[in-house]
DNA sequence: ATTGTCACTTGCAAAACGCAAGTGTTATCC
DNA sequence: GGATAACACTTGCGTTTTGCAAGTGACAAT
């Protein structure tokens, strides 16, 4: 667990982890645009590490240049499970709860199903979609 | 994600839910000598704010009144999976990872099963036990 | 009565954070 | 082709949080 804390126990590293399995954002300016108010040099800093630690991966974008592309690693994807138990956790204990409820009751029901599909949406395309379920992206409500 | 953050987005709050939930560990010194080094002035700081938060709750040992147990509210508990989760992805990604093999494999085979085990573990008989798997405390090795 | 244990608190230096402004590079528009 | 805009950052600086060491108060043990 130490291992895990010394690279995302923070405010916010988490969130561009679910920003990029969940909502489909991939550049600097997704991740800006979040809602979520964090800083650019925080923001910078951040996916350096996680970079370092072999989360997430960084390329220019192939068309227009001046864009950063982010991605997922295998060991970032890996992350998911952990990520749905937060929400889960927080969707249960959240009063103001901004979670689908029925996103809740089909992680619930059969949760391997729900990991399995989530994965395959995150591996697939991985510069063009981001995780669906239900027929629309994922995050959108988490 | 953003309301679990608020609350143990840090690098010590969830060793403590940690030391709690599998290590058998209730007072303030027992999460002091958990080897890693945390100032008491932050331990005391999480443990009020893991008390506002409605995940610990504190209370003054009976027999010695010097004492102050700390146990796991339901929301508390309720984090668990996420913890499971979390070794984990240590334990697959961690190359000085310190988890049981078995533990790790239960977990992969059938994690209900563990988390039930685990759950009741932490139930019952709070101020004495910590949660038990493999017939020994389940997290020394996590 | 003295010493020790336990759960903290306090003070201070160092590190991390948050904000605003600036920089360099690459597209886009006229 | 030159001006403008977009994008991904960096830099400076004041504020907040952290880490370390030492101290305090209540109670227990001897």
């Amino acid at each position: 667990m130490a291992f895990a804390l010394d690279l995302f126990g923070d405010r916010w590293t988490l969130l561009v982890v679910r920003d990029l399995a969940f909502k489909g954002r991939t550049t600097f300016s997704d991740f800006m645009e979040g809602g979520e108010r964090v800083a650019t040099n925080i923001l910078s800093d951040r996916l350096k590490r996680l970079q370092s630690g072999g989360v997430v991966e960084r390329r220019r974008d192939r068309v227009d240049s001046r864009r950063v592309q982010y991605q997922l690693t295998d060991k970032g994807k890996d992350l998911v499970p952990m990520l749905v138990e937060m929400i889960l956790w927080s969707a249960a204990h959240d009063p103001e709860t901004a979670a689908d409820p029925a996103f809740v009751r089909d992680a619930n029901t059969d949760r391997d199903r729900l990991l399995r599909r989530l994965r395959s949406d995150v591996d697939e395309v991985p510069f063009t979609r981001a995780a669906t379920w239900g027929g629309r992206v994922a995050g959108h409500l988490l």
